[in-house]
DNA sequence: ATTAGCACTTGTTCTCGTTGAGTGCTAACC
DNA sequence: GGTTAGCACTCAACGAGAACAAGTGCTAAT
């Protein structure tokens, strides 16, 4: 869980050595190399000599924030440091007009479509970092039902349409063994419409069971095969909706050190589900959320930072995205991101539902 | 385009030196290792001295069949050996019961939609063979109107329904300014599934814009709306359709030397349009195809053998499936694989289609 | 408290033999 | 005359060691 690491009372960091922090992790960030006294202290403003910033070095080794990959080696900040550092030191960057733009095209003319939203989501976010980029669709059980329509595709065969009221389209096709008329399946879905539209999908899953059943005295034909087929179609069945794109970034592109576990990473890349259970845990919160390294309660993540925010219509959250790259990564530039592509994307997708 | 390499009239290949050059495929197929003289003589089932081996090979280089990294190193086939290889050596595996079964998954049991089919086959290809694999969707220019149906979602957003004979389910968004009741768009779609159904896609599109319209004296309320909303469903604006899987399998396996281009090749699968129109264009052809690295037309395939086959319900080609990987392919292992898969995926999607 | 100086550590890079797999050629062999 | 043994030669790969560079920790001077 991230929470501001609130440092140990013995030992309040100064001023000073606050900007000795700031300046490795810059300094990593941008090139991502082990940081040395005598390099850094060419870098930072204040003028300290290589001998000073070595003894605040080693005091910030102490705390947990520095590490060596050898004795001889500059220092590498851990991940406890990236969470002061996010928590404490970094500003982020304001977006450039250039930057904003690019984010606003995730619902350009033509775009008529929330899958399509969410999809441009994925690829405009991953080409703007460069790193993977995932995005939940709204979740089904709790969206809510703004039509439902039956559609006779042939004699044993009936496509269901479920649009829900975040404007998500589903469909699916039903056998059937008993032959009905589209005149029919048009009374039924008349039927289910006015009893269901508003409802959510978790909620009608019940209900189709339960107090329709239990309702005997109207137990007519219509109602029968209105029950049969509403179960048929909320039957849980949905696959994990995630959207992602730009896993290829990190395997080509030079984020990751060599030694990084990547295949172990495209691994839980391909098991979506379990990337889903870790999106949803980071939905109950809200603003941009961000897990770094060892935070991750995913194994497979514990060397990837993740940066989290929900999207949501006027009434509701619906779902979340969110970027993985690694721990070193240009936080001041990707958090206003990803929470500016949240915001758009919410405003989009307003646009595109029925509430 | 790949055709029987017709050996060099001059230079006939006798028995002997075709097993050596099967000799040496083989071998390199198994561990990607330039094979040397002395190598080889061991593995031989014939007993031939090292020299003699040298001699042959020699020849065989001249021929074309063998190139050297180096002057030093052992003999590698090129695309040309593997070419004949092809064509006169290998003899294509049984496949086991196991693969069979495999393959067979892809209309399991709940399979209810083409798009799952063909995802599930990109899947399962791309797990057996551990390489990049296409699936490319029905052609929806070719194929032909099942039903159409349009749905009213809100005032202003009409939901519009293709299903093709083939049974691929698409959906698309309108919006409309002139409100419609549903009642009336039930009409429009009950005359235009009179009108269309069983004509291709292409067809449609062709005559809405046409005939429809020049038959001015019938050009009532109705029809003025049917042909407008007629134009808007069948615009093409079907992203090219195409099911991909496994592309990692090449980047995390070893089938690729370290120095080859694996940047370009990913490349190459992000833009969809190219790989299509490379599909495409082997789909006039029927069976297995095989195009071996430089036979590739496109550049970034120039070292990699694109195998493919069509699949197709009792009227018509729907399309294509393949799969993509090193020059050094096990052809004896992958080629039945791609035929069988092929052929389930064919008869699978019959099942699945109107025809 | 800060800094200059210095000895020490360690990964990286380079060079330079050495090794081994392989070739091509020639001469002997059956 | 095709086949094979033998031999000189080539070249990538490997390993040891030298030189180097970057960095540290400690001590003593400022």
């Amino acid at each position: 869980m991230p929470s501001p690491q609130v440092p140990e009372s013995s030992n309040p960091i100064d001023e000073r050595t606050q900007l000795v922090l700031q300046g490795i992790i810059d300094s990593y960030i941008e090139t991502t190399e082990p940081v040395g006294s005598r390099t850094l202290s060419k870098q930072l403003s204040t003028s300290m000599s290589p001998a000073t910033i070595r003894n605040i070095m080693s005091d910030l080794a102490e705390l947990g924030f520095l590490m060596q990959t050898h004795t001889s080696a500059g220092r590498i900040p851990t991940d406890k440091a990236f969470r002061y550092y996010v928590d404490s030191l970094a500003v982020a960057d304001s977006l450039t007009e250039d930057l904003q733009s690019s984010i606003q095209k995730l619902s350009a003319e033509g775009v008529s479509q929330v899958e399509e939203l969410l999809s441009n989501t994925t690829k405009i976010l991953a080409n703007l970092t460069q790193f993977a980029c995932l995005v939940t669709a709204p979740k089904t059980a709790v969206s809510r039902l703004q039509r439902i329509e039956f559609i006779k595709v042939s004699t044993s065969k009936i496509l269901v349409i479920l649009v829900s009221k975040s404007g998500v389209v589903r469909n699916k096709l039903i056998e059937t063994t008993d032959e009905l008329s589209q005149e029919f399946l048009n009374s039924i879905s008349a039927f289910l419409n006015e009893q269901f539209q508003n409802r959510s999908f978790q909620e009608i899953r019940d209900q189709v069971l339960q107090s329709m059943v239990e309702d005997k005295e109207r137990y007519d034909q219509l109602l029968a095969h209105a029950v049969r087929l509403g179960k048929k179609a909320f039957e849980v069945s949905d696959p994990p909706e995630l959207y992602m794109d730009g896993h290829l970034n990190l395997l080509m592109g030079n984020a990751f050190s060599e030694h990084s576990d990547l295949r172990g990473l495209m691994g839980t890349f391909e098991r979506k589900g379990q990337i889903m259970e870790v999106l949803d845990n980071t939905m109950k919160a809200d603003g941009v959320r961000i897990y770094i390294g060892v935070e991750n309660t995913h194994e497979g993540l514990k060397d990837c930072t993740l940066v989290t925010a929900n999207y949501r219509n006027d009434n509701n959250v619906l779902g979340t995205l969110g970027v993985i790259g690694p721990v070193h990564m240009d936080y001041q530039r990707i958090i206003p991101v990803v929470d500016y592509t949240s915001k758009i994307l919410s405003q989009a997708i307003t646009r595109h539902s029925y509430d």
